[in-house]
RNA sequence: GCGCGGUUAGCUCAGUGGUAGAGCACUACACUGACACUGUAGGGGUCACAGGUUCGAACCCUGUACCGCGCACCA
């Protein structure tokens, strides 16, 4: 045992204990191990990322989870990782490579030269958010840590394609796809964010063939893509419209064209609602879905009036051409003014589909991609339904449901050179296509396919292609199914579902067991977290400043299940005021010797060694039950409670009477109880606060001696703390115990109040009577005087306090507070009032309650006793308190 | 449009039928033998609104308003 230095400096703490940890192969997975499994894959952070408090969060809970089941004798796997997200770490890379002037344009560089700069830049850059993770005190094994583009996970991603392609799940086709003009490749659906817009709702007239002077008026938001129009549709059942199906009408633009060239069909189609607009719709099938759609039902030509990055192309006409799409909106909006067709321009709020990455909006495009029909779809939905897999919170359940039961064909094809390939060659000749996990044996006759894979489409193996498969490893069979998940809902569908496919599909099983979906991180006013806004603190400056213990517990304490955490640093404060607290605590403890070997002798301890031993076990309850349920705010909230309300403003206090009793053998047993709380509390603590539980577990000498599940060598495979058991509680006589500190609690509080309101300082000894109603022992009387602070407490049964002496009742009996210098009668007159007061109201409650007869006919017998007995109190507090009044 | 959350003290949130709670903030007092990153005492709430069920509602039911999120979407 060294002596602990004055004040708890996380830093070099820090540091030591992670080393040891490491050095020690506490982390290490062992397939072979006896130990029940428990495991958890990490939500690969993407490889370029930074942390973010996001991620603390995250790992944390999970951090949490694994140390916890690692007390509780698990043999624990927590596999981390790192992502290569695709679109995301190309756009960093070639914003830096432009920024530095090295390119102009990544086709400046190549695909293979490009991709060798962005593994330069992985190597680089790829290591610094597991550093960070480290910092935070993750107990992952580092030693199995992978990554999405590893060689051997990159098989495992071209297995799958090839197998799905095989099963004929996956196929390539001519669809309408989200278009990102910015990042110039496909998205999924899920890609892409509807924003509310607002812009503008224009109505132009088109005149209908062969009928001169008969006009049809069309609302559009997208004038630009008149020249991609390809008919018009109205409902057929519109009696406006319905005899002009069949007709043509002149399309305005471009207006160079040969009206011959421009006339275009009038439809009819179900699909258009006659109560929108004026009811006639301008078809462009090129570049909206559902014109799309009613361009197939009508064998409409689908002619793509832009280019791929957002510019209008040549069939647009000679004025839009090259022109972007918004500036080409306003071009042809005064094109259509000047033809004197544009009839209304209104206001209009719509939504716009824009992309998650690159936030530009996203554009309908016809191409031809790569598509997946889910697997496993049905299994998928039943896990969850039937209840194999858990949710948490529940709610999630039907959003996934939800999904699961309407979902499009996945676009899994990328126009990105970074990522993973996919696995298929045309030949150069006859066009066949060769899909395989290897390249074709002759390939200089094959061209491979230029696309990469959506970076999801590697995800989501993740449980167990990082564990070796498709080999039947030991790691699989010991640590497949995994036990947790712990993820945003943000990525519900992103991920979540979708390896919950791919679990059912290769695995023939589901991937976890619960899924944990914790909240969105949002600054104190409620705002998301943004780089933009600036009010995202860096978690590595808030470890520098508070320590890792202390933003892990600030932000455990504030992140209820399910519900958004509003970020303020003062929780973080909160933390690391806790530390500082627990250690003090065992500074106190440590200041009166060496941790005592002898057992707790029940026949010495007194009733507040036996109430600390019962709020311990109701802690051990407490946290054990919160946890199980996963509410890690509600466990670090009775932890906090525990450790800092009830041991060391009560228990630690009351202890002095006994350890500066000069009696040593009640020292030595209140020496023994506070090791045996203390050494509770830190196993309790440790899954929130690993750094300082280690170093007190060590520095409070904890006897090293012990075997590792005792935490012999560290605190980390210590036994998580068992309920003390009815045994416990018998031999330690503490049935029954907690009222005499409950009483005394009540005493102190009064006292203490007596003092403030006859306006005598804290720090200044008085004496006090207690006009005792039962009998006092002689250690409760010195922790009374003790903790009122008082010279003297003296006890007199038949004590009659002066005129004006200021009492209160309490459980024990009348508490007075005599004063020796003047006595203001009419303060104490007053305070008596106002007590009166509050005792009246509550009377008055729980007797209009008893006056009610269907309230006494109807209510349950005991809650009607409870009301009858609390009345009795009230009402002899009442009469007491008033013949005190009457005596002034 | 459909669905899901939320609305309780100045702020952030617990509280699922029987005496309204915590942390922070606030006020006052105190550097008494671990801790001022502290201690002690205190002030502060028609539990969003309107109906209903019940002896009894913050809690259950119906509806409304506002905030947030998700899904779908009308050009």
């Amino acid at each position: 045992m060294s002596e602990l230095p004055k004040t708890y400096e996380p830093q070099a703490i820090e540091e030591k204990w992670y080393a040891f940890w490491q050095e020690q192969g506490c982390f290490a997975a062992d397939p072979h191990s006896a130990k029940p499994p428990y495991s958890i894959v990490i939500p690969p952070p993407n490889v370029t990322g930074m942390l973010t408090l996001g991620h603390v969060l995250n790992n944390t809970i999970q951090d949490i989870l694994a140390r916890r089941a690692r007390m509780l004798g698990k043999e624990v796997l927590w596999l981390p990782g790192t992502d290569h997200a695709g679109i995301a770490t190309q756009t960093v890379v070639e914003r830096t490579l432009k920024k530095s002037g090295e390119i102009r344009h990544r086709d400046d560089l190549g695909r293979e030269k490009f991709q060798e700069k962005v593994w330069q830049w992985k190597e680089k850059h790829g290591g610094i958010i597991i550093q960070q993770l480290k910092k935070l005190g993750a107990s992952c094994d580092w030693s199995r840590e992978r990554f999405t583009m590893d060689p051997a996970y990159s098989e495992c991603v071209q297995r799958v394609f090839v197998d799905l392609y095989n099963k004929g799940l996956i196929y390539r086709g001519k669809r309408m796809v989200n278009w990102d003009p910015s990042a110039l490749t496909a998205l999924s659906d899920e890609e892409v964010i509807m924003k509310p817009q607002n812009g503008v709702l224009y109505q132009f007239k088109v005149e209908v063939s062969g009928a001169p002077g008969t006009f049809l008026s069309i609302a559009t938001t997208r004038p630009e893509t008149i020249p991609g129009d390809t008919a018009v549709a109205v409902n057929p059942k519109d009696q406006r419209y319905a005899h002009l199906i069949g007709k043509s009408v002149v399309r305005p633009l471009p207006p160079e064209l040969p009206v011959a060239q421009r006339l275009i069909p009038i439809v009819g189609d179900e699909q258009v609602d006659f109560e929108f607009g004026t009811g006639v719709l301008k078809v462009t099938p090129a570049h909206d879905k559902a014109d799309f759609e009613i361009g197939q039902r009508h064998k409409l030509a689908a002619p793509d009036v832009m280019n791929p990055n957002g510019t209008m192309n040549a069939l647009a006409g000679k004025e839009l051409a090259g022109k972007d799409r918004f500036e080409a909106r306003v071009l042809a909006v005064e094109r259509l003014r000047e033809l004197g067709l544009l009839e209304k321009e209104e206001p209009y709020q719509n939504n716009v589909g824009f992309s998650e990455r690159t936030d530009v909006p996203v554009e309908p495009r016809l191409s031809e991609q790569w598509f997946l029909k889910y697997p496993s779809v049905k299994e998928a939905k039943a896990a969850v339904a039937d209840g194999a897999m858990k949710f948490f919170p529940e709610r999630w359940d039907k959003v996934y449901d939800h999904w699961l039961g309407n979902i499009q064909d996945w676009c899994i094809s990328r126009q990105l050179w970074w990522g993973h390939r996919v696995p298929v060659w045309y030949h150069k000749k006859n066009g066949d296509v060769f899909c395989e996990n290897v390249p074709p044996a002759d390939p200089e006759n094959w061209t491979q396919d230029p696309d990469v894979l959506d970076t999801w489409f590697s995800s989501w193996l993740w449980p167990f292609a990082t564990m070796g498969w498709p080999e039947k490893t030991e790691t699989l069979a010991k640590f497949y199914p995994t036990t947790d998940l712990v993820t945003g809902p943000d990525i519900i569908f992103f991920w979540v579902a979708r390896m919950i496919m791919a679990g059912f599909e290769y695995m023939g099983e589901l991937p976890f067991r619960n899924v944990y979906f914790t909240g969105l991180i949002r600054d104190k006013q409620g705002r998301k977290m943004s780089k933009s806004l600036g009010n995202s603190p860096d978690p590595l400056d808030l470890i520098a400043q508070y320590g890792a213990d202390a933003l892990r517990f600030g932000i455990m304490r504030s992140a209820p299940l399910g519900q958004d955490i509003l970020f303020d640093e003062k929780n973080v404060e909160l933390g690391r005021n806790f530390c500082t607290k627990l250690w003090n605590a065992a500074r106190f403890r440590q200041m009166h010797g060496g941790v005592t070997e002898g057992e707790i002798n029940p026949v010495l301890l007194g009733s507040d060694d036996k109430w600390i031993l019962l709020r311990l076990d109701a802690a051990i309850a407490a946290v054990t039950e919160t946890l199980e349920g996963y509410q890690f705010s509600d466990a670090a909230q009775a932890l906090y409670r525990f450790f800092w309300t009830e041991f060391c403003d009560w228990y630690l206090e009351a202890s002095k009477a006994a350890l500066f009793s000069g009696d040593e053998e009640r020292k030595a047993n209140t020496l023994a109880v506070l090791d045996f709380v203390i050494g509770h509390a830190l196993r309790l603590f440790h899954p929130f606060l690993p750094f300082i539980t280690e170093e007190l577990w060590h520095g409070m000498g904890y006897r090293e001696d012990l075997p590792d599940d005792q935490g012999g060598r560290t605190i980390m495979y210590a036994k998580w703390p068992a309920r003390l058991g009815q045994d416990f509680e018998e031999y330690y006589g503490l049935e029954g115990a907690e009222q005499a500190t409950l009483d005394k609690q009540a005493v102190v509080t009064a006292g203490r109040g007596l003092r403030r309101d006859s306006n005598i300082a804290a720090n200044k000894k008085v004496r006090f009577i207690l006009k005792h109603k039962g009998e006092v022992s002689t250690q409760d009387a010195e922790v009374l005087k003790l903790l009122l602070n008082a010279e003297a407490l003296e006890l007199n049964a038949s004590y009659q306090p002066e005129k004006g002496t200021p009492t209160a009742i309490t459980p024990l009996g009348d508490l007075s507070l005599p004063l020796t210098g003047l006595i203001d009668v009419a303060a104490e007159k007053g305070r008596l009032t106002k007590e009166i007061q509050k005792v009246e109201q509550e009377l008055g409650k729980v007797a209009t309650k008893l006056s009610n007869e269907s309230f006494v006919g109807s209510a349950p017998p005991q809650v009607v006793e409870e009301h009858r007995q609390r009345q009795l109190e009230w009402q002899s507090k009442l009469a007491q308190l008033q013949r005190m009044l009457e005596a002034l």
